[in-house]
DNA sequence: TATATTTGATTAAACGTTTAAGCAAATTGA
DNA sequence: TCAATTTGCTTAAACGTTTAATCAAATATA
């Protein structure tokens, strides 16, 4: 069965092809007549008449492809945005591919190619340490992308960010105000800005209230091995002659990791402990105790994306913009204010 | 910026368009010299040449997309799933399109459109309730495509599965073995052909082993009101008269929503209650007893999908295939025996 | 040496669209 | 009534590839 085209519905309506065109696109400023419009309606819906993307594409230099890079589609954190994404990307009529980079430089650079190499009309990227280079040559090229989740400080471009200095502030000044003294930070060994901001809200909110922050404060775990670095870390911590009474988890993963170990430790939460985490997962939800986190505007950072990417998309010459989203902390249970 | 293309390289290399294509495609068939292999090379290396894919689609037929139906790709089970065909396809040079049905037959019918008018060269499916009509349409249309996770028996197409009845059987026996007598099954409300398995296989066991399977046995859940009816089930089911002693749920969803609801209920597990769930998801890991689940061979579903798919595309007239893979149940403490 | 074959390249058509340009008929304006 | 304009439609080029067909030169065969 062959594929129908332009061509056999002119045919069967009697036109030619350029009036089947400009009548499937709505061209109404090219003057049709409405007879012709109704008879190329007829025929393109008797024939089951559906468009070749591909002719289009190469034709008008649109694909309406939208490429959206990630860290792990299978990050629930990730795979929230990504439907987002989706679903308002296809409301502005586009396609959305999925790639996730696993925080690999080479991997980031295959997933780009692969992207211009299909000419996607534009890009969400959470970019990958190092990836500057890369981003900047995408520039060179004119290919629209808009970061979200985090950005290179050196990649001048448009970017939806959170609030991620203040909110660790927040949660931190949070900890303190229940009596907590002893609060480590669990974070990446990382390069990444958006974590060091995090980092930063955390020891700036120490210093502001008078708090040591030593070389136990923070727990430094490298993202190839999580659970190896948690559990090293938090036994040690544990042993050692300050005993932690509070823990901030900086993302989902390091919190369900430092979760798991901190069950087999048989940590009273909150009494001889308080836990705040980064991130909503479903798996907080079954932790034994309800857990204090701190809520992503994933809706928000989703629709922004699309949106600021679609801007750019059909006006390269925007400005760069760069929206702030806000983080909520919302306290429960685990970072309770305990009262002797 | 103006793309570069082949014609750029022939200016180049100084010779004819011709010849490019047959280099950069290694038409080695189509006698070219070593001098000019060279010169094309050289030219398209420098100036960077990327072919473009929308006149090459346009030209092969081909356009080395998948496209990939599940039902939540924030469903771990899916986002997983995804990741491996991802890999696997990346492999084979496809690039993979994913989108959600959310069980719901217009998106599903909605995405099925959506990868047509792309002119994907197959689909992997996780097909929704009802959607014979369109898949018939789909095979009509020559468009090869792959069922995985379920299938329609009424379509007749290629499908990885996994053992449901058999798996399901085990796990009752299992339960059964270990001295559970009042054993509830949660399902949802379907007709999907695995899940009605998985209650088949569960239904088998009691009766198998001479245990009354009644109105209680099985509580039956709508799938967008998953809380809210399991809440309530359980509620019912922790007050008769006819307290059960055991409990299997046939999803990850259904799995974290009853553990949920179970903390709630201050149920023992496994003293008062044993536990098996399906699937495996992050959140048992915070779950505070170690649960028993059945494993799902996802590696293998993923890359025998894109197998028996690029068979498919590549040679439209294979015999159909379905393939059944093994799922294993592995027991941990929730569902141990408990010596009195 | 004349003919047949092989080698290495090119020409040109085709894939299915979009759209600027052109043209004839109908309508308007004076 | 005739030129100017508007209306409705068509022609044809272009987008960037692939590939069958062709061709000339070089080589092999007799």
């Amino acid at each position: 069965m062959k594929k129908v085209s332009i061509k056999d519905v002119a045919l069967k309506a009697g036109v030619s092809i350029a009036s089947v065109s400009y009548v499937l696109n709505n061209k109404i400023d090219s003057r049709i007549g409405k007879d012709t419009v109704d008879k190329v309606r007829k025929a393109a819906e008797e024939l089951n008449y559906r468009p070749n993307n591909a002719a289009k594409s190469l034709k008008t230099q649109r694909t309406h492809i939208i490429g959206l890079i990630v860290a792990d589609i299978a990050n629930p954190y990730f795979s929230q945005i990504a439907r987002i994404i989706e679903n308002e990307a296809n409301k502005k009529g586009y396609t959305v591919i999925i790639g996730s980079s696993d925080e690999n430089k080479e991997k980031f650079e295959g997933l780009i190619n692969m992207f211009c190499d299909r000419q996607a009309d534009g890009l969400i990227i959470a970019p990958v340490e190092g990836a500057e280079d890369c981003l900047q040559k995408l520039q060179r090229q004119n290919m629209p992308f808009v970061f979200i989740d985090r950005y290179l400080p050196q990649v001048l471009a448009d970017s939806i960010q959170i609030n991620n200095y203040d909110i660790s502030y927040e949660v931190t000044e949070h900890l303190i105000q229940n009596g907590r003294k002893n609060i480590v930070l669990v974070a990446y060994t990382t390069t990444l800005h958006h974590l060091l901001q995090r980092t930063q809200g955390f020891t700036d909110a120490l210093q502001q209230h008078s708090l040591e922050c030593n070389a136990q404060s923070i727990l430094s775990i490298d993202k190839d091995a999580i659970d190896a670095d948690v559990d090293a870390g938090f036994t040690n911590l544990f042993n050692s002659s300050t005993v932690p009474d509070a823990v901030f988890f900086t993302s989902n993963k390091l919190a369900v990791a430092g979760l798991k170990k901190l069950m087999k430790l048989g940590i009273d939460i909150p009494k001889d402990l308080a836990v705040v985490a980064f991130d909503e997962t479903e798996a907080y939800e079954l932790f034994s105790v309800p857990l204090s986190f701190v809520r992503q505007p994933l809706a928000g950072i989703g629709t922004t994306a699309v949106t600021l990417l679609h801007n750019k998309i059909t006006d390269h010459l925007l400005p760069v913009q760069n929206i702030i989203l806000e983080a909520e902390l919302h306290v429960s249970r685990s970072s309770e204010l305990i009262i002797n």
